[in-house]
DNA sequence: ACGCGACCTGTCCTTGTGGACAATGGCGGC
DNA sequence: GCCGCCATTGTCCACAAGGACAGGTCGCGT
């Protein structure tokens, strides 16, 4: 099911145009940001656009006034080659709908494009509970229960001891045991939760893919 | 177009499971949160849940053990007939992998359970708007990308994928240089950010106090 | 031309970390 | 009583990480 609406395709680069030409039955492909312009002039809302594709230089393509102008009777879908988080709020608090990884799975990008044009907000899943997690200061622990569930209790208080970056040492103090039972206990842990290291138990304990 | 995947319906309201009929060819009715039980052993994912219908004195459902041992497994659509941020973000923080409200028009439950059910997570507009302006406001530069103000665009690489847990060799041969010029970058990295080791550098760049 | 900062690399060295062998005592279920 | 799980501690060892010296090139602005 491609999307019924018009689609605008705004990207200088060739190839990604190509790749989203599937998006829609027959979308139609612009370059300049001044695209924007005539694409609401002609009383169409649906864009898809490309936020890395200009020079690094040049100023974000939310700070220009084709954007500026046109993005509130829109529904603009900005994507990024190299999403960051930074990027993606600044490009949704200037009126983007959505925001993307510019080479996601067409089906995904679909999709977005769906809920954008049914007038919802489209925010990927690493950008979104990241949000979560910064608004959100006081449940930490309820949600993340999950990644406890295997683990006995000793297991856990360790593994949340050094998923804060404290030492070995420091932990093994803190709970009144020996470093090396500290280290039995984490390597139960790692084992348990399938991972590598205590950076990559911290990454898991706080919810980071 | 309807939900291929096979879809639990929980709630015990019996109005509200009649209308959520129309989300899936074949949907399977619940009331109990027991359900999630056996619906999870039964290796589905798909649920969507009315986090009001039940008495306003018993505790919410997202603390509830059967909600806590399976909610990793599944894709939770939670909603609410008197939908409220702080209880959407609870039961998002709990697990729920969409929130909105239980009346919402059908085709935008449907839109939301195939985003659900593509891994995505779902967050209707005024929520999610609100959430952007609120960390917009409460947090301008304190913000997201903040860690990587004072470094220098190599430095800034290094930090994030040390921040992702890689080695220095493989970042090393990632980046094309020497496990040593990594140590140099995160040497400086350290020291502009104030942190001991990659692990606190971790925790910073992905906004752990 | 000179200084400065970004970037890159080198050799020690100390320490923390994690794995590979162990062992001991307690406690609950069959 | 035995078995399994948990918590505890021990030693030895390989290796990654990070600090402390060092050095080098390149580009840019004064």
């Amino acid at each position: 099911m491609s999307t019924p609406q018009p689609l605008l395709i705004l990207t200088p680069d060739d190839l990604l145009a190509e790749r989203w030409r599937a998006l829609s039955s027959s979308p139609i492909r612009a370059t300049e940001l001044s695209g924007l312009d005539t694409w609401r002039k002609a009383g169409h809302r649906l864009v898809v656009v490309d936020l890395g594709g200009y020079p690094p230089a040049a100023p974000p393509l939310w700070t220009q006034d084709a954007w500026q102008n046109n993005a509130a009777d829109l529904a603009i879908l900005a994507t990024s080659s190299r999403p960051d988080d930074e990027e993606g709020l600044a490009a949704l608090n200037a009126g983007a709908c959505g925001y993307c990884h510019s080479h996601a799975p067409i089906d995904t990008l679909r999709q977005a494009l769906e809920v954008i044009a049914g007038g919802e907000l489209w925010v990927g899943r690493a950008l979104l509970s990241r949000l979560l997690r910064l608004v959100d200061s006081r449940l930490p622990r309820a949600g993340l229960a999950d990644w406890a569930r295997p683990l006995t209790e000793r297991e856990r208080e360790v593994a949340h001891h050094a998923a804060l970056g404290e030492s070995n040492v420091a932990i093994a103090d803190a709970l009144g045991i020996t470093e090396r039972t500290v280290k039995a206990h984490l390597k139960a842990v790692f084992e348990k939760l399938q991972v590598a290291d205590r950076l990559q138990l911290a990454l898991r304990v706080h919810g980071v893919r």
